[in-house]
DNA sequence: TTTGGCACTCTCGGACGGAGAGTGCTGAAC
DNA sequence: GTTCAGCACTCTCCGTCCGAGAGTGCCAAA
């Protein structure tokens, strides 16, 4: 596209995004394009709404970027903001004062996030492809009720209420523990489904089905946590002025099931992942952008975290700030996690 | 008051909460009170009025309970709805289907009571005025780094990462489990305490300062953990369409800290409580009611479990709801916890 | 190719007015 | 003394109208 036009398509989605009224030629004109006349502005103007990256609310109003013009943004105009230090030492404060399990920390992560992009966010938990067991333990209930708590890489938790068939002390559990210990911890759901498979039938290979179910599930995803936090933030967009846009948001959001999916689909190839208006599959969030990155303590654990907000949403710093706090949280939970 | 008064002050109540509209006498004629000419039940809305308990949004519109109208409703001519019967099962289910684990099993509830009350719900974790620690765990991460793995009453997990002074093998680590969890499990912190002076200095010294440290924590509430769910139920209703009352409400909810000093302050003598508009010492939440009760496995474990809604709630309904979701999520509780 | 000029279009906000809903009051009936 | 029909009154709601203002597209000249 000619460098003119690009000028001018960068200074609509600037100019839009922060006031949130349509532009016009005039706004332009005095604003950024001192030594053109808005008669200019508004033939390139034209050309622009005719190729599809402007549009106009009536005939008489000024020019509103559509999805493709927020795309083209995206794609070939936008320049990361730089990120100001009280906002660097804010989410390094926050980090730093996480709780160490995995659960606070998303939860923290989230709210870092909504806090300096001012919208929604959303994280779901680091989740590896082969989890492993770092620990694990047994505690007697009931004669024939024992707790058994898995401690999988990345410092995450897991419990669960066995019910056995055969009692037994705390005793015994203890040696059991020590056994399974140092049969599974480090090792993959693979390596402990063939330790299952070998051993004889009894408690040992029931609670070991049991571990295995819980990394199942896990590997599964179907037991991931995703939290969201900061639709307070979108109250404050004009476009979510009366309610029933925010509906459509808050069903995604709090249906986790969907949040779930959603995520899934999206966090695909790249590791910045900008969705804009239309281009969700979910007709839900029309009118919203979503951008995601991933972020974990290593590499083969990854969870998503992203931005929820209205399609005039400040890309360039939106992006940069996702990714400081991406990088902040990754860096906190290598140094706690694994 | 008058016999006519209560059922005419009950039926604009009934009214008001099913349509959302003013209710004028002609509609309490024709639907309530056939009998009675509607310039009779005019005088007595008057008188009503006059009492404070309705009120005009103008002087030609219909009435509209006060929250002095509310309060004298809830207290003396509110009957229980009986529950129907997929309700009750659908609260059977979802309990039985929750996770074993607190996190878990709160934000069940809390998805439950918003679904069967179609309103925002809140729920804090049990918590016990003396935290008793159930069993202890240490596991090694780095030589002077260890993972403390505390399971508390109620089968809430806490973890946190210890550094230490003195690096110790895992071996060292187990041995210090086995007499940590003898002399603490059942313990209270006061127990633990004076465990933790009479301990030499050392290793295990520093480790029951942590152990101490959480359940400190933990007792305080300052740990709590609170989550909501349902705001998008709130939509639905007429006096959330324009998005400026919500933001007040999503304030509350999303910033916990408000929340547990909330559900703190509320929760007193009473198992079951309801508080309407202005008697909410947060303004924010003036025109919203919240009902509240208590849940938990034990006497001494409890919960607060709450519903947020607009004060035209219909609040017969939502107590004989909450009421059964917090029975269910204490039955459930119960069988797993203690 | 750019630009000033100009007619045109559309929204926005305030004023106006009629329809409708609901009220309070009054005087008569029971 | 309670109830009720009748009636005048009040206020909102909604549609219409109109002028101001913002912005456009087009055209002819530089």
């Amino acid at each position: 596209m000619e460098n003119r036009k690009q000028s001018i398509l960068r200074a609509v989605v600037h100019e839009f995004t922060t006031s949130a009224v349509p532009v016009g030629s005039q706004a332009l004109q005095s604003r950024y394009f001192v030594n053109l006349s808005s008669a200019t502005i508004r033939s390139e103007l034209a050309e622009l709404t005719d190729r599809g990256y402007l549009t106009q609310p009536h005939t008489s109003a000024g020019r509103v970027p559509t999805d493709s013009g927020y795309r083209y943004f995206v794609d070939f105009l936008m320049d990361l903001e730089p990120i100001p230090d009280r906002v660097k030492s804010f989410i390094d404060d926050a980090m730093r004062a996480a709780p160490a399990d995995v659960q606070g920390m998303v939860e923290r992560v989230a709210m870092t996030l909504a806090s300096v992009t001012q919208n929604a966010s959303v994280a779901s938990a680091p989740q590896g492809s082969l989890a492993r067991v770092k620990h694990l333990d047994l505690v007697s209930l009931e004669p024939k009720e024992i707790l058994l708590i898995l401690l999988l890489e990345g410092n995450l938790l897991r419990q669960q209420v066995v019910n056995t068939t055969e009692a037994a002390s705390q005793a015994q559990l203890t040696k059991l523990t020590a056994r399974l210990n140092s049969a599974l911890s480090g090792r993959s759901s693979d390596e402990a489904r063939r330790h299952y498979e070998q051993a004889p039938l009894g408690l040992e290979k029931e609670l070991l089905g049991r571990v295995i179910a819980v990394l199942d599930l896990y590997e599964k995803g179907s037991e991931s946590l995703v939290v969201h936090d900061g639709v307070r933030n979108l109250l404050r967009q004009p476009e979510f002025a009366e309610s029933s846009r925010l509906t459509q948001v808050l069903e995604v959001l709090e249906e986790t099931r969907y949040l779930t999916v959603l995520l899934r689909q999206l966090i695909g190839q790249s590791d910045l992942q900008i969705v804009i208006g239309s281009e969700n599959a979910s007709s839900q969030l029309q009118g919203c952008a979503v951008v995601l990155t991933t972020y974990g303590p290593s590499e083969r654990l990854k969870g998503v975290l992203g931005v929820i907000g209205p399609t005039r949403m400040a890309y360039s710093q939106t992006v940069a700030r996702l990714q400081a706090v991406a990088r902040g949280a990754s860096d906190r939970m290598a140094e706690l996690g694994a």
